[in-house]
RNA sequence: GCGGGUGUGGUGGAAUUGGUAGACGCGCCAGACUCAAAAUCUGGUGUCCGCAAGGACGUGUCGGUUCAAGUCCGACCACCCGCACCA
């Protein structure tokens, strides 16, 4: 009988030998085939859960498996240590931002140690440390110099209490979450990058990711969101005013029954702003939030203006002109036209406004107003006959005839806000000097470092009232000036980091263009769908403006994208209604119970892990008690990659007796094997070639199931062969040698999901090399084929027997044999066979009638 | 509101992309070992009828295409996620 597996002992034992052989740090080798495989860098909140858990279990699976398959393996890691979660911890537990952030760092570091990642350390980055930072205000310099980075007036969600700028996550019910005080929208003067300039390209770019999922291509696509339409000039009845706005149904002017303008549009005030309830509007619509969501979701609110405009196509016609709520000063020209017999927000607003109803486009169904898809023009003079397209076209043509309009394209994409009126960021490297202006700092005074004595204890930003730090001399005129005191959006820090890894000693010039060009594009990123969009479309757009301002980097950061799924767990309350930890429970007699005094719990939803639903499982408990290969199985078992999986205590159990149960049967079987490297004998018995078999197919299997990301089936595969392998009692040196194929195939092949098991068996079988360092099994094509298959018969489309066949049977072999099975004659009963549909290898189906 | 996704046994999920639905795991049931328990091992396990052989039903719902549909087409239903200052 075997010893027991010790888990913690083994597994220490095997990452100090990693880091002794520096097995996993890398250089750049020419010889090789490379793959740049990286895992999204995690902010540093302290602890790691489960979520990073599942991330880098799954960069690490295909960062050993490429390491494997002969490839040069960069897959370094590093921290997204800017960012709001350190003011909160700062104000809330009186430390600094700074201490949080690098204590946290060396806690996570540790817990990520302990999960046996091959990760090349010597190349982590911090992104708060100066030395990072410093390159991104070159950056930020670089893009002013190109006109990427400009600044303007735009709105942000402000808490009249606290006197700070809030974050949409910060609003909660329209109220400051500290201060509980009613939220308003404010103008203030941001920077912005100009990701628009790149909007086309970004969207073109998309058809080249095709080792992208084509659900975050879609995302982008439709977050760019590029529409063809018209922009035109309506004249504003008693004044020389115009109004411009944008429209992608120029085809309906004729069934226009108003004009709305944003509340926040340079005429609105001009307009209206006499007229009683004004202000009150105003009010309203800036207590909506900022976000998209909270504006579409508001109930739609007008206030009439009184002012009319002439409609360009109808002499005589004029149009009322309201302010709406639901109309966003950021897209288009902030201001529209209503049609509301073809716009769901125009219907409703003109519903509840009494205006009118026209409709001009027939559909073809007769399906009731509002009528949004195409059909012949009505009610609309020279437009009438035509549809939807012809129609835009002949209207744009005429607007452009009248001189007040023309045909544009238009996005929804908005420029990137990128100012943050906070302290935990990158200071944006700019002086504000009365006498000359905007001045970027000089590159030698470079980095802008972040001043350390700040307090917390008045609120607004800490950079904004710190004694001296702003104070700085115009670097033109020499004269006292002040620094900027905006910081940068954290989404700034992780558009370029890994480009950062590329070079760690080079802490001078940032990344070296040689290194970049060996391992640029990166190969395999790993992270949450909650990044779809915004990160992976500010990366994108950092590529191109870095290439415009003279860096040598691809178009595209990510050649091939994997975005995993969230980690669920079930939720439960206690006899009170409150939340309860699942830690704090269990069950007795199939009912849950809490453990201290046996009370009962009611068992909740699946829903994605939070610390207020209390249903967080901390992953270094998991590792602590059932060892890093039994945590990074089971993340890898059961659910697919790219699916939510829900964490059950009975499933890391489950995975924790099968790390135990490999190294049991593994050692038990050694006995029946024959020495390491024993030659392989020159004929085998049936029953080993049907292990042979098994195993090599298994090869192929798994590694076909890694490339796809199916990790799920490659550890199902995995326990195929394990079951197989342990019930197989070898009788001749032939089956003890392919006892021992089989083994060492299967531990090469779960080397890249338990790798400290994998080393531990490896070495048990007597070899003195080490896995990491071990290629990926060879496999024989001849062994890839069975001999004989098992195949169905349907009888009209019925499943009625199956039958057993030479893998190369004829057709007619197989038709004779189906037809002669007793299932099939009873199920035929004598009717006459019509058709049989022989698919090889497939399926047998007799049609008779 | 807009956009995206998911739906298969008690349960997580497989199904070579139109060809034996339920691989592999969890759970459950029975048995072996044990004074007992744990651990481990063996067998069973979609539902219904049947002692069995076997049969009927079955992939969210309804309809369609096909020799054959979880897979393709049409219409619905339910749940989840994102929406620009969270990272």
């Amino acid at each position: 009988m075997s010893e027991r597996y010790n888990i913690k002992e083994t597994e220490a034992k095997w990452r100090k030998v990693w880091t002794d052989k520096k097995s996993f740090e890398v250089t750049e080798d020419p010889s090789k085939p490379k793959s740049y495989v990286l895992a999204m860098l995690p902010y540093p909140s302290g602890r790691i859960h489960v979520g990073h858990v599942r991330n880098y279990s799954l960069s690490d699976v295909v960062a050993r498996y490429k390491k494997a398959k002969g490839f040069n393996v960069l897959n370094p890691m590093g921290w997204d240590a800017l960012g709001l979660p350190a003011e909160n911890a700062a104000m809330e537990r009186k430390t600094h931002p700074k201490d949080w952030t690098y204590e946290n760092i060396a806690q996570m570091k540790a817990q990520l140690l302990s999960m046996g990642l091959a990760i090349d350390w010597s190349r982590e980055v911090a992104t708060c440390d100066p030395s990072y930072y410093k390159h991104e205000q070159k950056m930020f310099i670089d893009f002013y110099k190109q006109g990427l980075a400009y600044r303007k007036e735009s709105m942000v969600n402000w808490d009249p209490v606290e006197d700070t700028v809030l974050a949409n996550e910060q609003v909660v019910d329209g109220k400051g979450w500290r201060s509980g005080a009613p939220v308003e929208r404010r103008k203030l003067y941001q920077w912005f990058f100009k990701i628009t300039e790149f909007a086309d390209e970004l969207i073109k770019g998309l058809e080249g990711l095709d080792r992208w999922p084509d659900k975050v291509r879609t995302m982008q696509h439709n977050w760019i969101g590029k529409s063809q339409g018209a922009e035109f000039s309506f004249d504003v009845v008693g004044n020389d005013e115009k109004i411009k706005v944008y429209t992608t149904r120029p085809d309906t002017l004729f069934g226009a029954s108003f004009v709305g303008l944003a509340a926040d549009h340079p005429l609105a005030q001009k307009l209206a702003g006499d007229k009683k309830g004004y202000d009150d509007f105003i009010k309203t619509c800036q207590s909506t939030g900022t976000s998209e969501e909270a504006i579409e979701k508001a109930e739609k609110i007008g206030f009439d203006t009184g002012h009319k405009v002439a409609h360009p196509f109808i002499k005589g016609k004029e149009l009322p002109i309201y302010l709406a709520n639901f109309i966003l000063m950021d897209y288009g020209t902030g201001a529209i036209f209503g049609c509301p017999a073809h716009d769901q927000r125009d219907f409703e607003f003109a519903t509840k406004y009494n205006l009118d109803i026209i409709p001009v486009v027939q559909s073809p169904d007769n399906d009731p107003l509002p009528y949004v898809g195409d059909g012949q023009l009505f009610n609309s003079e020279f437009l009438n006959g035509l549809n939807k397209e012809d129609g835009i076209k002949a209207a744009i043509k005429k607007l452009e005839e009248l001189g007040i309009g023309k045909s544009v394209t238009n996005f929804r994409l908005r420029d990137w806000g990128v100012s943050r009126q906070r302290y935990w960021g990158c200071p944006v490297p700019f002086i504000h000097c009365d006498t000359c202006g905007l001045i970027p700092v000089p590159e030698d005074q470079l980095p802008v470092e972040l001043p350390y004595d700040i307090n917390y204890d008045k609120p607004g930003n800490p950079l904004d009232r710190h004694p001296t730090w702003k104070n700085v001399d115009c670097p033109e005129c020499g004269k006292a000036a002040q620094r900027e005191t905006d910081t940068c959006d954290t989404f700034f820090e992780s558009s370029w980091y890994f480009l950062r890894y590329l070079d760690p000693e080079n802490k001078q010039t940032g990344f070296a263009n040689e290194k970049s060009n060996y391992w640029m594009p990166v190969d395999q990123y790993i992270g949450g769908v909650e990044h779809a969009v915004l990160h992976l479309l500010y990366s994108r757009f950092f590529m191109r403006a870095l290439k415009k301002c003279g860096y040598e980097v691809p178009d595209e950061p990510f050649a091939g994208l994997f975005t995993q799924g969230m980690v669920t767990h079930q939720v439960f309350k206690d006899k009170d209604d409150k939340w309860i930890s699942p830690a704090e429970i269990e069950q007795r007699d199939g009912k849950w119970v809490k453990s201290s005094d046996g009370s009962p719990v009611k068992a909740g939803a699946v829903t994605k892990m939070s610390k207020s639903k209390k249903n967080v499982v901390d992953p270094q408990d998991i590792i602590d008690t059932y060892g890093a290969d039994a945590a990074r199985l089971f993340i890898l078992s059961d659910s697919p990659p790219d699916r939510d999986l829900e964490w059950t205590e009975s499933g890391i159990e489950g995975a924790w007796r099968f790390v135990n149960k490999l190294h049991r049967t593994v050692i038990d079987s050694i006995a029946d094997m024959p020495a390491v490297d024993t030659p392989k004998p020159a004929s085998f018995s049936d029953k080993a070639m049907e292990l042979r078999r098994a195993a090599h197919q298994t090869i192929v299997g798994v590694a076909d199931d890694i490339d796809a990301f199916h990790m799920n089936k490659a550890v199902a595969r995995i326990r195929e062969l394990s079951n197989t392998l342990s019930g197989f009692k070898p009788q001749d040196d032939g089956e003890k040698w392919a006892l021992r194929e089989g083994y060492e195939a299967l531990i090469r092949l779960f080397n890249p999901m338990m790798p400290h098991l994998a080393e531990e068996l490896w070495s048990q079988l007597g070899h003195k090399t080490i896995l990491a360092e071990t290629s990926w099994p060879a496999h024989e094509e001849d062994l890839l084929e069975a001999d004989t298959i098992t195949i169905g018969v349907q009888v009209n489309g019925k499943m009625r027997a199956s039958i057993t066949l030479p893998a190369k049977a004829s057709k007619e072999e197989a038709e004779k044999i189906a037809l002669s099975e007793k299932n099939v004659q009873k199920a035929l009963d004598g009717q006459t066979i019509k058709k049989v549909i022989v698919v090889p290898g497939r399926i047998v189906n007799v049609v008779a009638g």
